[in-house]
DNA sequence: TGTACATCAGTGAACGCGCGTTCACTGATGTAC
DNA sequence: TGTACATCAGTGAACGCGCGTTCACTGATGTAC
């Protein structure tokens, strides 16, 4: 029953895919070896030729998301404007619960608490996430001659994510979207205030 | 070895401030009821007497996890003027983890993840401690003449919410602290801009 | 190129452990009279 | 106020279940010659 070692790299890359969406869709916790092995048309056992520990597949899956999301927005903002594509960006964010399941795609917005107990591989993939994120969002803002752009990103980063994670918690749908569309407003008045100020610290006081 | 009424009041309080304090400091799957009774000095067998299931004993701790820094806020602001409160408050917001045992004391900040699939009951307990604390803060904000004091409020409870679970996922303590440093001054700076503004929607474009 | 052997992807069952919950039991407290 | 009985807080063991992991096995693929 061996299988090629070509066909074995898809079947990895497959059983990786797989898990990184069921992380998102049902939690880890609440996902399990064979819960992944099953969508991916295996049985549990095979799952040991291919990761050492569930641990050691949630770090890679978490930073398969991470990569995905980076893909998406590559492609959405390839040509576009430095304003055009922070917009994009952060309209994308707050909105990327909209696809067919309603699944967070971001690991720090969906996983935040499930992930901070995690181990020190599983938390150094998070933070090189977060810290491609703001990278990405800052160097859109340097073209766009703000001074302090890694404060602003970070501020940018920090409204929604904070935004996503609040409006999954919430019972009401209409609370939900207020929470994400004054988000969406907060980023705004952040981006016209810091414009007018050489750094986002001198706001301090 | 019944107990008389009041002790058994007395012992249900006791379960749930120990279960408060060992969900937020361990998480929720990773405590058991066992934990939770031995840490307060009872058999697990006993829990059933106080609590219906765990799912309910969660949403109770996190009731009282609200409760606890409600009266924490409102003790420390006391007398203090609109400014200084939410100084105060923000503050006390972004630092809630500098106690003895590092915890973070805020469910949404601390549990987002693993509250995202509890039932109906825990996620209303969530949602009605969101919509506190934003009126808390609105209700200075109001004071201070912001016009849009609500989304004022809001958008700083994203911010600080999104900067401590951001802090939490980072290996790097001295990135963590730099996002809450950038927290702070970015609350500063949407507090100055939106003074400035009638209505924080109108830095929409 | 062909052959003989080693490797190993994937299977399916089993193991061991921890957890939420249940239960029979004890004896002090509550209550009806 | 006292008595007789019912209640029930708390104990400690057990149950049942799901999960991560292991393992013997199969047979196709890889490789050394």
């Amino acid at each position: 029953m061996r299988k090629s070692n070509a066909e074995a790299a898809e079947t990895r890359k497959r059983i990786l895919a797989t898990a990184s969406g069921l992380f998102l869709k049902n939690g880890i916790a609440d996902t399990a070896i064979s819960d992944v092995m099953a969508a991916a048309g295996l049985t549990q056992g095979g799952f040991y030729r291919h990761f050492q520990s569930k641990e050691h597949l949630v770090a890679e899956a978490n930073a398969a998301a991470f990569e995905l999301i980076r893909q998406t927005l590559d492609a959405a903002v390839a040509g576009k404007s430095p304003r055009e594509a922070i917009d994009m960006i952060v309209y994308g964010y707050l909105h990327q619960h909209q696809n067919p399941e309603s699944v967070v795609l971001c690991p720090m917005a969906n996983l935040s608490s499930e992930l901070r107990n995690a181990d020190e591989q599983v938390k150094a993939v998070i933070t090189d996430g977060y810290a491609r994120f703001v990278k990405l969002l800052a160097s859109y803002l340097m073209r766009l001659d703000y001074s302090d752009y890694m404060g602003v990103a970070e501020a940018i980063v920090a409204v929604i994510v904070g935004a996503v994670s609040l409006s999954r918690l919430t019972v009401d749908a209409a609370l939900a979207t207020t929470v994400l569309d004054n988000a969406q407003h907060t980023v705004n008045l952040i981006l016209q205030c810091a414009s007018t100020s050489p750094r986002l610290d001198q706001a301090a006081h």
